[in-house]
DNA sequence: AATCCAGACAACCGCGAACGA
DNA sequence: GTCGTTCGCGGTTGTCTGGAT
């Protein structure tokens, strides 16, 4: 802990944990739970600080850490993630279960940023490397910090936290090298929703992504790109193996853009927004609505993920209580023209 | 066999938020 | 409201390992 007492106090030992070392902390927490930390290290009869012990346990002696290389399913849901969130390490790990933010950020810096690079794809903004030269090199700062979005900032994201512009080396890095001719594979439409499909390049617009400039539909758009309507939604596969969530990103002026992550796809040709260019604007929201649906998108989350949820990787979720949480958000988002979710995605509750 | 190097992984550090006294 | 303590996060550094020379 950085600027914790305990880290000063001499004699404590520090760098690689020993196995005699993980069997006490095992032993302790199995036994009595970690209660307070600081207190941990005192009761396991280790010599180390409370925080060495918290970040041993998170990291490596958890029972329900998933060891082991990632899939591609997860890299391409880490991509897809990180395109969405930054480096909010933690909040990609709550997709990934069995994951830890350590072991993802690790993973990230060691072997998807390289991946990406080779793919043409600035890994901080998931923008072409050309075009990120041509903004003046200031990729490390598009997208958002811990402490911009997670606290409150998101109102004032300019686009270029939106989706990115696919293309085909997005295809390429989603579709594991499997090539792509005109139609994109069933594997590209699960580990990527549709928004992320070329709208840019198809469509003949101008970057960067405007979506001043979408297809009308997603109708019009699937048959531009050669996909079949039905696969609007994006398949719920992907829900299986990831929480969806939404996220309302917003410019000074109001929405611009309402998305998810993980290919959950909310929009869909009956609903108002962003789909239908029309409509796209009618329902502008002040910065405080927008403020407290992007604070509460965790439970919106939450919610989302619950007609997946039986049997899956959430066992211990509870719907209805959850649903009952966050009823009073629903009902005003639909007050305020916004579909229903569940109905928008053909479930029912 | 020795050395170098890069990649992968583990752990530490500093900071800010949350919380209670 | 202030202060001290604790926790959690992300960035950074350290260590290990395997391949190349």
């Amino acid at each position: 802990m950085g600027g914790h007492p305990c880290c000063y106090k001499q004699k404590l030992k520090k760098g690689l944990w020993s196995s005699e070392e993980d069997g006490k902390l095992l032993n302790y927490i199995t036994q009595y739970g970690h209660g307070c930390w600081s207190s941990v290290p005192k009761l396991a009869g280790l010599q180390r600080c409370g925080k060495s012990c918290r970040l041993r346990w998170i990291n490596y002696l958890r029972p329900d850490l998933k060891r082991g290389a990632f899939s591609q399913q997860e890299e391409n849901l880490i991509i897809e993630l990180h395109s969405l969130l930054g480096n909010r390490w933690s909040h990609i790990a709550g997709h990934l279960p069995g994951r830890t933010d350590n072991e993802i950020k690790n993973f990230w810096n060691s072997c998807i940023k390289k991946k990406l690079r080779q793919r043409g794809i600035d890994p901080a903004t998931h923008k072409p490397l050309s075009e990120v030269k041509d903004d003046g090199n200031e990729s490390e700062k598009k997208l958002p910090t811990s402490s911009q979005a997670n606290k409150g900032n998101i109102v004032g994201m300019k686009k270029s936290f939106l989706p990115p512009q696919a293309s085909s080396t997005a295809h390429e890095s989603c579709s594991g090298g499997s090539g792509l001719s005109g139609k994109p594979s069933d594997h590209l439409l699960q580990c990527y929703s549709f928004r992320q499909i070329n709208y840019a390049d198809d469509m003949g617009v101008d970057h960067p992504f405007d979506y001043n400039t979408v297809p009308s539909s997603p109708s019009s758009l699937a048959m531009h790109n050669s996909i079949p309507v039905s696969t609007f939604p994006a398949p719920a596969i992907v829900a299986h193996q990831v929480k969806p969530s939404i996220s309302l990103l917003s410019d000074n002026s109001g929405i611009t853009s309402y998305s998810n992550c993980s290919g959950f796809s909310y929009c869909t040709d009956s609903t108002p927004f962003p789909w239908n260019c029309e409509n796209k604007f009618d329902k502008q929201l002040s910065s405080t609505q927008v403020h407290s649906m992007v604070e509460d998108a965790d439970k919106w989350s939450m919610y989302l993920q619950m007609p997946y949820l039986s049997g899956s990787s959430y066992p211990d979720a509870e719907p209805c209580q959850a649903y009952s949480n966050i009823k009073p958000e629903i009902e005003g988002l639909q007050t305020l023209g916004f579909p229903h979710p569940a109905t928008n995605n053909g479930l029912t509750l």
